[in-house]
DNA sequence: TTTTTGCAAACGAACGTTCATTCGTATTCG
DNA sequence: CGAATACGAATGAACGTTCGTTTGCAAAAA
């Protein structure tokens, strides 16, 4: 059974396989319409603006990791146990959603203000948590003590490529790559 | 002293910061003309056009790219050593011109062709010869089994925040940060 | 019938680029 | 020397094109 999507639903998934390929000031709303069989104009019966799309996929997707980490946060898990949890969560969201992770990694500064301000602060919260379990993982002596800003962006920016890298060659296997890059990490920050 | 830079020097300076921090479709002649103290036509009277800009600011990183691979390729250091200077390549690259570096790694999408084809093939060409020294290594016992391509692409992103990264919140100790993210990295490598 | 959807046409704005012209400063020539 | 010439650099105006978006109206769905 294929699942029937609403033509609002298809225009924000072609948006955002469109910025993430294109970038979000390169793609126009001429070749979006192309991409869901409509003409230009036509979208605006169905979504308000080019920028709402980027807005909500941006925030959608915050949001998302916002949640996540904070389930993360309030188990009784060990911090390293919490580290390597997180680490599953963006390799989950970028192999499960390869399109819209990269609005939430680089089109973002396309957001004007307000929305710019709100949404640096919600990536500043994100990363406030992650800090809090890296230090405390640090201070228990879980994990090898080292810049905590340094380790949290060296984490983050390792995994973009997953969602980021445009040649499915092969289709390999999903589970064996999350599996192998989670080891690369937690090896480089276990004691 | 402060050394005298020719007009056509800082419109390439200004625009390489242009596209990392606004992208090569968000970048406008106009803008980059204001930020040299220009009007946009003058422009055209020290370079040819806005994608021969994106055209030698990314040729001229992948070529620095590629000749540092191949200096360190024919060295007779352990595959261990050579993948060291490798992330120190990248490192250095990435502390030395922070502006750049990110056309190297995103903007060259905006290429057109013939350009775009030749620029993949020296992206690939790079990524061959890093491939090789890393299987070799995991020949030789000095690095963790796994899969390849996934170890080289999760290398090169976990570096990229380093250019990327626009808050200079701290001057913090550049020599520190390349130094713990090269143990992080190198830790999860070795056997 | 009322509401939703699609489209052609058109809008002003911004885009990269070209053009004729001007200004200042060297270089050449009488 | 002074006058004539050449030239690099900067500019405002305009070009054709594309941009995001609006409008008015027809067809389809409810």
């Amino acid at each position: 059974m294929t699942t029937t999507q609403t033509k609002k639903q298809q225009i924000y998934e072609a948006a955002a396989r469109l910025f993430r390929d294109k970038g979000y000031s390169a793609t126009s709303m001429r070749h979006l319409a192309e991409a869901v069989a409509l003409k230009a104009s036509s979208l605006y019966n169905h979504i308000g603006s080019k920028e709402e799309l980027l807005r909500d996929i941006c925030f959608e997707n915050a949001h998302k990791y916002l949640s996540g980490l904070q389930a993360i946060a309030m188990t009784r898990d060990s911090n390293l146990d919490k580290i390597k949890s997180l680490i599953d969560l963006h390799l989950d969201m970028a192999t499960e959603d390869i399109t819209s992770v990269t609005a939430f990694n680089d089109e973002w500064r396309h957001l004007s203000e307000p929305w710019l301000s709100d949404f640096i602060q919600l990536r500043k919260d994100y990363e406030k948590g992650f800090l809090e379990i890296l230090e405390a993982g640090m201070n228990a002596g879980e994990i090898h003590r080292a810049d905590a800003h340094t380790l949290l962006y060296t984490i983050l920016s390792s995994i973009r490529w997953l969602y980021d890298w445009r040649k499915p060659e092969k289709p390999m296997d999903t589970e064996r790559i999350k599996q192998q890059i989670s080891n690369f990490l937690v090896r480089g920050l276990v004691n």
